[in-house]
DNA sequence: CAAGGTAGCCTTACGATGTAAGATTGTCAA
DNA sequence: TTGACAATCTTACATCGTAAGGCTACCTTG
């Protein structure tokens, strides 16, 4: 089946690395991360690929399809310890998870409208369930504790990606142009918060994400023991 | 060819409502949530205006901008009721939030790369951070719980939206077509799940969220406590 | 070997989209 | 009357996804 011998004869010029599903998931994902979503087109993705925009549609029936595709390789990427404790293992899933949306951070916005998932997003969602089940949890608890989990992890990502800023750092420019809004005396806890808190020095909101998650693992914990 | 040589200031048998932010606003959300946002073109909101598109760029620099109204619009419809104890205000305001958020499915989607928040919306967010601090909340707790809570609805949302079906009786004919696929043995705990537990007559995955809130609400009270 | 099938890629073309540039009109102050 | 400004329209263009079909090299089958 591999056209290994390239026994073209005459003049085969160079390359022309053959098109593949693969390839062009592979391709199609660096630009999204990249230059973001907007940037990643039928004709820019085939020009990068060096073929012609027609030619992907032999590989994917169209761009919804292909960003399907996408999606499942993100789901991927996150990884669910194979064994240890539940508490830590779920842990290190949302971390996992989060930084996974982090580094695509266009896969969030796809999710909506997307709805049938790949193997790998089916995979993934089977070996947390396993988790939950061999540790206690009831299937309706695991219900609720997956629901409550996951939750939490998307809500703060999508927040975390949506934030002008996200260290102190990097606010200096951005900070100005919001509180000239928002300084007129309007918005008073706000600013209260800006000032006190966000604004300053070592502050990374990334860093909230831990304090919410034993939040939730602690309810996650109870909804254990309760059925 | 429009016949609208109307005398002077009499107004005419009712010729043509002025064009308004308001008005475009108001219109562009009625196609968004009747046939989703891929259906809201300049064009064709101009046609439901009765104008033709490029007059909507005198009120609107360009399409994101009218987006960015469109979310600041969302906003405003979430209540956090004036008074009473912090717990059931918060609760009252995060079942108002999914409310909005599942009336207008399209708005989660939209906040990934909306960066610049409209006055509703910073007015939201301020009466929530009063209610936070002006009930044992420190400065740092407040933060926290905001991040939390918000991560919650948010994220819940972000699923419900994403779900094939929501209840037993809508899934039906989807529950086939998933099942065909997952039903090969790979993946048992999802069979599990869905045969023991969502495939059941009277299940609705919205119930859920209550039952996360509540946790997220418990956390809360804790960062109240602890600081 | 010839004949035909098929996998994989390409060419051309079309309708839809956001919007730049500038023309046109209605209204009102001077 | 004039002129200015606000609001809308006309025309045009580059870019998008993709339908329809063509081309070519390889494989199978006789």
């Amino acid at each position: 089946m591999t056209p290994k011998s390239v026994k073209s004869t005459r003049k085969n010029t160079e390359p022309k690395a053959k098109l593949s599903r693969e390839r062009v998931l592979q391709k199609a994902l660096e630009i999204a991360d990249q230059e973001g979503i907007q940037a990643l087109t039928m004709r820019r993705l085939a020009q990068e690929l060096e073929v012609e925009a027609m030619s992907l549609y032999y590989h994917f029936a169209n761009k919804d399809r292909l960003l399907d595709g996408m999606i499942d390789r993100v789901f991927a990427e996150i990884e669910l310890p194979p064994a240890g404790e539940w508490r830590s293992r779920i842990r290190t899933r949302a971390y996992s998870t989060r930084a996974a949306l982090v580094r695509h951070r266009w896969a969030l916005g796809l999710m909506e409208s997307r709805t049938s998932p790949g193997p790998a997003t089916l995979r993934h969602h089977d070996a947390v369930l396993e988790c939950f089940r061999k540790n206690g949890f009831s299937v309706a608890a695991a219900a609720h504790a997956y629901s409550l989990l996951d939750s939490y992890v998307y809500g703060f990502v999508l927040q975390q990606i949506n934030l002008p800023f996200n260290t102190f750092e990097e606010a200096g420019p951005a900070a100005e142009s919001i509180m000239a809004e928002v300084a007129a005396g309007e918005y008073p806890y706000l600013v209260e918060m800006a000032s006190e808190h966000i604004f300053k020095p070592g502050y990374d909101y990334a860093e909230e994400f831990g304090i919410g998650l034993e939040i939730v693992l602690d309810g996650l914990e109870r909804l254990r023991k309760a059925n």
